[in-house]
Order: structure tokens, then C-alpha cells, then sequence
DNA sequence: TTGTAGGCGTTATCAT
DNA sequence: ATGATAACGCCTACAA
């Protein structure tokens, strides 16, 4: 009705018009196939142009069975997705690097959906492949990921282990950074070393406790159960940690702390307490995210190279949409130990 | 093929087909249609649920006009989107508000696509609505917003003007988180007060302004030029425009910051130039995100309400998706002072 | 209460 | 080089 603008809406079809074409020239036309002549490629597109107009990606999606939308799955609120600092650096990579391959990202948000799984909805959407960045739900939603990893959907994890024909992930290499923050405490002197884990299920608690381990057992420390807790990467969770560990082990002058945030709460914990960080006792803490560096005393940590997880993922992601036999081998990336001040020789 | 599992694909013939229905009464059946018998229902969704029949999402939107996506734009890197803190947390709430209501979210992604635009990217992708989280691209991208504002998809923004009759904002009271910040180093003896701004092209960058200048109005302290600064909320910007104020105007002995992030980098900066903070210099900054409680000095600051932010934004876009002749008033929220160490009274 | 048929906007196949 | 036409999976008149 509006002979103005070329607003409203615009289909294939009004553009074949007006064009003087058929609609399926119109789509050959924009979409590059050769087997159009140059005048009526130049004509379909300058008529495109000038009513604005965009293929509905929808419709599309329906014939071509791609969306070019890549899900992402986050796991809860507090420990993982959008408020973790922490990941939110590997979504941020994830997304500048699926955008510069033309896709966007869908984040799966609908939580009426109590019968659904993560197959279920990739395949309602349609999304391409998807990303699966969970932490405590890697065992909650056991049956889910192994149904996903069957589902035949391209799908890349974050710091968990996933199997599959077109599945892999990108890890951080948990046990080794663990070794060297540990053995760090070890050359400072420090005997009695706790352990505060995020949890032991899944792939990277288990190489992080390891790490701890053999720290202890290359320098001839004995391993003692009584100074090991894990919590869910709640502050709540670091904080009862901090004390537990206090009330049934004392002497303890070292401790590793699974991530930054809760080692900052420990600190706080440790504080209250009247133990006083690095005089008292030492702290290393792990992911090195932005309150590390600034935080008091600052936090000597492991640092995991987020952008890197992400791009790489994202490479991986890529590869398997494009490529349906094509399958990256799970890839581990080394972590480096950040020396700040939280970190001290034991009082003689 | 198989028929062991429900798995391939599945579309709603099959579903019928193994109901032994027609088509569209499975179609009913599973909206919950009332003109169809108890008994089918049952039977049909029994089927469905055996075979995990999920309807396409794509195939639906198509016929229906609606996604249940709503679409997400960030600004660029360094300012917004995933990479700031503090509008990180607005986006953690948009998440889980717009999950309650049913619906996902699209984060537009591609970088490919230089000849879109908001509209033109929201029309192709079919959201159901907008949300725009931008900084300095509000000044850059003016035609595209222009645009937006008339297309009729509904749109909601943060922190800065939308205004169409299916737009809307939430803000926080940037006028009087400002004065009330510059009001309290006024009382703390300081006169000679400079203001580091974000930009000063938004409204929130001019009511910041504002709120500066009223709150030396109000103590009779005159404004000077020389005492301001706009850099777009960069590291860099930060730094630089420490250096050039404490070069042009000496005898500062109080700096408002309009990032916390900035506030950081200021009060290294003036470290480094052998100013300390606060016995010689006072600084406050404005957001209150999590860094700014454990920076050294803890750093006074004009805390936003983000997840607030995130769900009046959602439930404004909501409500518009749902009643297309809704057009919530546009709201501000307020902001808290939040007094830490960055601010002493002025030295004798 | 149920089935039939048309259409949502696009691409792909097959003619021409 | 171009144009009909049949999908894609679903919903919704309309008819029965």
C-alpha cells in the first residue's frame, strides 16, 4: 500500500515482480549461482537493494536444514553461562568467532521446558551445532549428554569430557596446572598443603586432584584426606571449606583453591579468623579472571587462556558442521601459573 | 528405519500417522485445542511423548510469525555485550526473565553482513522482539536506530533513548548517581573536582554531566573546562585522560570516574605519577561491579541496579510482544552511592 | 470431533 | 539462461 519505502514486508516473490523474473531467478541470482546472465543478476540485485530486501532466514532454514545458528547451552546461575567471569570471556570468544563465519548464536533460555533435553531442543530450533559449557549439570544431566552425544549434533564442551562421532571439546590442562601451582607452594617451603576442589565428577576435578596429588608425592609429601574439601564453586561452598578444613586439620600454612572466586572468599574466610594472607597462610587460586590481579593481597593463580578455548571451539564447532566425517581430537591447553601476592615462603 | 528408538527425524505425519490421525488433529491436539475428544488427545500425546516428537521451531515460525526468540545487540568488544562487566549481569537477568516467559535468546553474531541492519537483521531472523545494549554505537550507527525506532518490532534499550511507538528504555538515574557522587567529595572538602565522562553524545553521558555540574552549582563552585574529559570507556581513554587533566589543571584533589573499570585505570595511573588515592587524590567511580569491592583502595562507586535493569527490560519487552498496542513509559532507576576508600575528607 | 487443502518464504529439480 | 513446481514442517480455515 505504501509506495515509499521499501518497508513492510518484502518477499521473494515482490522482488521477482518487480524485477520482471521468476522467483527462483531471483534466488539464483542472490545467491551467486552461475547460471544467470549478468544482466538480469545485476537488475535482481539492484531491485533487492533498493527494497531492501533480505531472504527470510526462517524459510530457509526450513528448506536448507541450517539455521547458521550455533546453541549454547549454560549450566545454573551461579556457577557457569553469563555470570561467571570467567566463561563469560569464552562466550565472548565463541561469539566474535562464530560471527566472522556467518553465524549467530542461539542461547537457550526457555525454562518451560521441563521434558525437553539439549537434543531435543537443538533439534526443535535447528541450530547447526552447539556448545555445552556446564559444570555441576556434567553429572546431573548424565542421560541428556549421553543422548546428545548420540544425537549426531556437532557439539563442542568446554572443560569436560564429551564422546562422541561428532563431539569433542577443548579442555585446559587441569592437571598440570594444579602440579605447578601446588609445587609452587612446595618451593616456598610449605608442608601442609588443603585442597579446596569445585567438584570430583567430572573430567577436570579429577585431573585437578591429581595434579594435587602428585605434587605432594614427587616432593615426598604424604597425602592426607583430611586436608582435601570440595564444594560447588559457591561462596557459600569456599567459605564452609575454609572452615571445615581449619577446625579438623591444623597447621595448615598452604591451599589450593579451585577458582578465583572462591579463593577470594577463603582469604575473606581465613581473615575473619585471624589468619592473615600470605603471612600466615599462602593462597593459589585459579583461572587468573579480572579480581585476581586487583584484588588484596593479589592472587597468585593459574590462568587459563579463555579467548583461546573459545576460538578453538569454535574452530572445532566449524569444522564438524562443515565437514560431517570430520571429527577434531579433543585438545588440551596448557595453563600458566601467574605469581602474584597471596603466595609466600613459610614463617621460619 | 529404525525401530527401536524415537530418534531422526520425526515431523508431525509420522506422529499422526502412528496416532492413526490426521495431521492437524495432532496439530490440535498438542496446542491444546479444545474441539478435540479426550481420548484422541490422550492417544496423541502418549505418541508424541513416546517417540520424543518435538514440533520444529523453524517450521512453526514460519506459519505462525513468531519465534519465541527475542534478538540481542551489543555494542562493540571492548564497551558492552559480553565483555563488560556490568552489562553482563543485565544480560544474565535478560536471560533468565525472557526464559521464563518461554523464550530464547538470539545473539546476532555474524560479521559478515555489512549491508545489514537492525531491522533488516531482526526481519531476516524473525525475533519476536529487540533487545539493544550499545554504547558509543549509538552515536555511530543513528540511521540504523532511526530505522528501528520505525519498523514496529518491538524494541527495548538500556541506558540510553529509544523512542517509537513500540520502544522503549530502562536507565538508571545517571543524573543523580552522578551529583550524588560529586556531592560527596564536595562534602568531603573537595573543590577542585574533574570528571572523566564515557561520552558525552548519549543522554546517560549528558545527564552525567549534568548531575556534575549541578552538584557544583549547588555547593556555588564554579564549572571549569579544563576540569573535564570524555574518552569512550577504554583503558586508554582512562589513562590518557588522567594524564592530560593532571597536566592541565593542577591541584585536583578529586576525580568522578564514569566506569569502574576506568576508575581502576585512573587511580594506577595518578600511582604511577606518584598521586595516591585517597590521601592525595579522591576517586569515585560508577557502576559497582564486583571489581570495585576488592581493588585497593576499595573504590567508592554509584552502584546500578543491573539485574533490575534486565528485568523491567524483559518484562517492557514482553509486554509489548504480547499487546501490540503497549508502550511502556520509559523508566529510570535510581542509584546508590556507595561510599569505600577510594574517598577521604581533604587534607588540612 | 475430525480430515482436506492451502499457504508461510525459500531453494532445488526438472523442464524448456 | 529461465520458469514452473514440488518440497521443507507446521498451522488454520473450511468442509464434512
Amino acid at each position: 500500500m505504501n509506495q515509499q519505502d521499501g518497508d513492510e514486508k518484502m518477499s521473494i516473490r515482490e522482488i521477482a515482480q518487480k524485477a520482471g523474473v521468476s522467483v527462483s531467478t531471483v534466488s539464483r541470482a542472490l545467491n551467486g549461482y552461475s547460471d544467470v546472465s549478468m544482466e538480469t543478476r545485476k537488475r535482481v540485485m539492484e531491485v533487492a537493494r533498493e527494497f531492501n530486501y533480505f531472504p527470510n532466514a526462517i524459510a530457509r532454514g526450513l528448506v536448507l536444514r541450517k539455521t547458521h545458528m550455533i546453541g549454547l547451552f549454560f549450566g545454573d546461575r551461579i556457577n557457569s553461562g553469563f555470570d561467571d567471569p570467567m566463561y563469560q570471556e569464552v562466550i565472548s570468544a565463541i561469539r566474535i568467532e562464530a560471527g566472522k563465519s556467518g553465524r549467530d548464536l542461539l542461547i537457550f533460555a526457555n525454562s518451560n521446558k521441563e521434558l525437553s533435553t539439549y537434543t531435543s531442543l537443538s533439534k526443535e530450533r535447528g541450530v547447526d551445532g552447539v556448545f555445552l559449557i556446564l559444570n555441576r549439570e556434567e553429572k546431573l544431566k548424565k542421560d541428556q549428554i549421553r543422548e546428545l552425544e548420540k544425537s549426531g549434533i556437532p557439539c563442542v564442551s568446554i572443560n569436560f569430557q564429551l564422546q562422541g562421532d561428532r563431539c569433542t571439546y577443548v579442555e585446559s590442562n587441569n592437571y598440570q596446572g594444579t602440579k605447578d601451582a601446588v609445587t609452587h607452594l612446595i618451593r616456598l617451603g610449605h608442608k601442609r598443603i588443603a585442597f579446596i576442589g569445585g567438584d570430583i565428577y567430572g573430567k577436570a576435578g579429577v585431573d585437578r586432584l591429581n595434579g594435587y596429588k602428585d605434587a605432594l608425592l614427587e616432593a615426598g609429601l604424604a597425602y592426607d584426606e583430611r586436608l582435601v574439601e570440595f564444594c560447588y564453586f559457591t561462596n557459600k561452598g569456599a567459605r564452609d571449606a575454609a572452615i571445615k578444613l581449619q577446625e579438623r586439620a591444623d597447621n595448615i600454612t598452604g591451599i589450593f583453591v579451585a577458582s578465583d572466586r572462591m579463593a577470594v572468599i577463603v582469604i575473606d574466610t581465613l581473615r575473619e579468623r585471624g589468619l592473615f594472607v600470605p603471612s600466615d597462610i599462602s593462597v593459589v587460586g585459579f583461572d587468573d579472571i579480572a579480581v585476581a590481579e586487583r584484588s588484596n593481597p593479589a592472587l597468585t593463580t593459574v590462568r587459563q587462556q579463555r579467548y583461546e578455548m573459545g576460538r578453538l571451539a569454535t574452530e572445532f564447532l566449524n569444522r564438524m558442521i562443515d565437514d560431517p566425517d570430520c571429527r577434531p581430537e579433543p585438545t588440551t591447553l596448557q595453563c600458566e601459573l601467574v605469581i602474584r601476592n597471596s603466595t609466600a615462603s613459610i614463617r621460619v
